[in-house]
DNA sequence: CTGAAAGCGCTTACAG
DNA sequence: CTGAAAGCGCTTACAG
């Protein structure tokens, strides 16, 4: 179905069906070629024959075939998202974050969870880039931590983007830092700040730089100011709900019960939420609590929950872009920094 | 990159590049036509050329490039989810199941999130189907409900699947309906059971046809044994959680409070939730309260939220599942029937 | 049941 | 700066 056409070009196409290249180079009076240029942006048109093209483009309609295009370029016109994080409200900001770098660029998002304990999960990935021939993939949390996974589409030649913490080498694919060490930081000063000494760790599985920076982070900032958290303290829980509900149950099970607790993200935090309310533990008068994400549970959540934003949506529309833009250097590190989102959860110990 | 080849015939494909139809019809013997059949699942084979031709599809490890085929089939392998629910949980189970059932199939989910309160949405849907050739498009809630968005399709040629409540007439796409009104049925039949008479409702926008039905499936069941709502306790949100808010602070305003309340999503029974911790309110003492989706919300507060599950998963396959296959009659009508998850935020009036 | 020819809508060499 | 020829990897008529 072609798109609106005037009546005096639209007589000169086949009606019925959309506009090709040939109905563009006859009606243009140019070869098929020079539309072909224009098409791919080339240099090599001159000015009046290009302006005189696309006006025509626009005039019938036109937008070239992607199917013809990738099967020219060996290369298909979409870019596959790769991830086995499981909160949702993480991924579709990720995906919203990416389609807004493909909107109008031609490009599609193709989404492809998988699941990184599964041993030959890297192989359903080569299958998918190798069979849809992908322009391009974007590594998300946790999956991007893989380095065997990027290995392999640098052995296929498949361009792709890491969304990953500061640590990690790679020359192939163009990296997107996230500095989680950063959030941890913050969270650590603003706790301190309110006075808090007695604080408490709930962390993500450590096999995940990205929990290990936030705890250090963490970590750090306190014994910088003297405060030593306890090993009993420091929980090393999986970033689900029920583990931060067993996390909190050992925490106030303790002799002395923390009058803070971090939490590596919202899930954990929800948690605490939970056994505390059930325990009589008032939020935040007798304990404070901040999480990590920035998730929409933070505000539902009652207190609203104090929380680090990690800005998902700029860092998906980052990951995607990079991978279609041709303009800058493919290997410069971007960088995304989180911050402390205040809201009811903390206010100084009792 | 080739798959893993067995060095006889590895050796007769050219290296570095993934097998074609050429390469199979020459070392089978056979016509590239014959060897298409076969792709095709076309009967006109005979079973021992077949097989023969098969096992050496397996042996080079070929799979046939989705771009030649959609070129010469002038339709892409891809499957188009198109969607304008805010809600991220919902969402990411929707493509779940649509990638259950796309799973191994050779096609791919491509998403497509749009804004139906935008003039020209239809047109950017329009854009999508047509530049990519989409094979199908799946239409999620609310924008599922948009009948102008299905003529669309049926008008372009493009198979759909639509996922509505029922009293929808579609003759050109496949429908699966969601019966919201037997979830709403249940969670007043519970409410009743357990004592409750003094009653209230927070309903999604009343111009969305899934809202009127849960809508009336509740105030039905409760006429049916004599409870009346008053107006006054009926109140129209907009599936938030801040509208949530407004409207349970509407409700603790009146003289009588109701002793339980239905809210027509998770996100609204959560700002329930709020403002009934905020005023010393105790669920389920003093307030039972249902929401609608069994979000994972509805487990993470506390009490853990009675709430209606959707199956989001189950409908996400069925509605990719029909949009690609042949073998079924495709104008039949699917149903998927929610019912009542049953936790800890309701309990007999006081 | 099987095959040779032409074509899907583009791009890549190659020439000029 | 522009173009004619060949090809990307499949399928659709058409013949046999």
């Amino acid at each position: 179905m072609p798109a609106r056409k005037s009546p005096d070009t639209a007589s000169r196409i086949p009606s019925g069906k959309a506009a090709t290249i040939n109905d563009i180079a006859r009606l243009a009076g140019v070869s098929k070629k020079t539309v072909s240029r224009i098409i791919n942006n080339s240099p090599l048109v001159r000015k009046d024959t290009r302006e005189k093209v696309e006006a025509l483009m626009r005039e019938v309609g036109y937008t070239p075939d992607p199917l013809a295009r990738g099967l020219a370029f060996r290369r298909s016109f979409l870019i596959g998202m790769v991830y086995d994080n499981p909160t949702a409200q993480y991924i579709v900001d990720m995906q919203y974050g990416a389609l807004d770098a493909l909107r109008d660029s031609g490009f599609e998002l193709v989404v492809h969870p998988c699941d990184s304990r599964t041993p030959n999960y890297i192989d359903g990935v080569r299958r998918f880039v190798q069979q849809q021939k992908l322009h391009g993939v974007m590594l998300v949390p946790r999956a991007s931590e893989d380095q065997k996974l990027a290995d392999m589409l640098a052995e296929l030649g498949c361009r792709y983007s890491r969304i990953v913490p500061v640590g990690f080498e790679d020359n192939d694919g163009r990296m997107i830092v996230t500095h989680d060490r950063e959030g941890a930081v913050e969270a650590a000063d603003y706790l301190l700040t309110l006075g808090h000494r007695d604080i408490a760790l709930i962390t993500g599985p450590l096999t995940y730089r990205s929990a290990i920076e936030r705890t250090n982070g963490f970590l750090d900032t306190l014994a910088q100011r003297g405060v030593e958290v306890p090993k009993a303290r420091i929980i090393e829980a999986s970033y689900t709900f029920e583990s931060g509900v067993a996390a909190a149950e050992k925490l106030f099970a303790a002799r002395q019960r923390p009058t803070a607790i971090f939490c590596g993200n919202d899930e954990m935090a929800a948690g605490v939420y939970k056994v505390a309310l059930r325990a009589g533990i008032s939020i935040p008068r007798d304990l404070s609590v901040v999480g990590y994400d920035d998730s929409p549970l933070a505000s539902r959540l009652w207190p609203s929950l104090t929380s680090v934003r990690r800005h998902t949506r700029d860092t998906g529309r980052i990951a995607a872009g990079t991978l279609i833009r041709t303009d800058t250097a493919p290997l410069a590190v971007a960088s995304v920094r989180p911050h402390l989102i205040v809201r009811d959860s903390c206010q100084p110990p009792p």
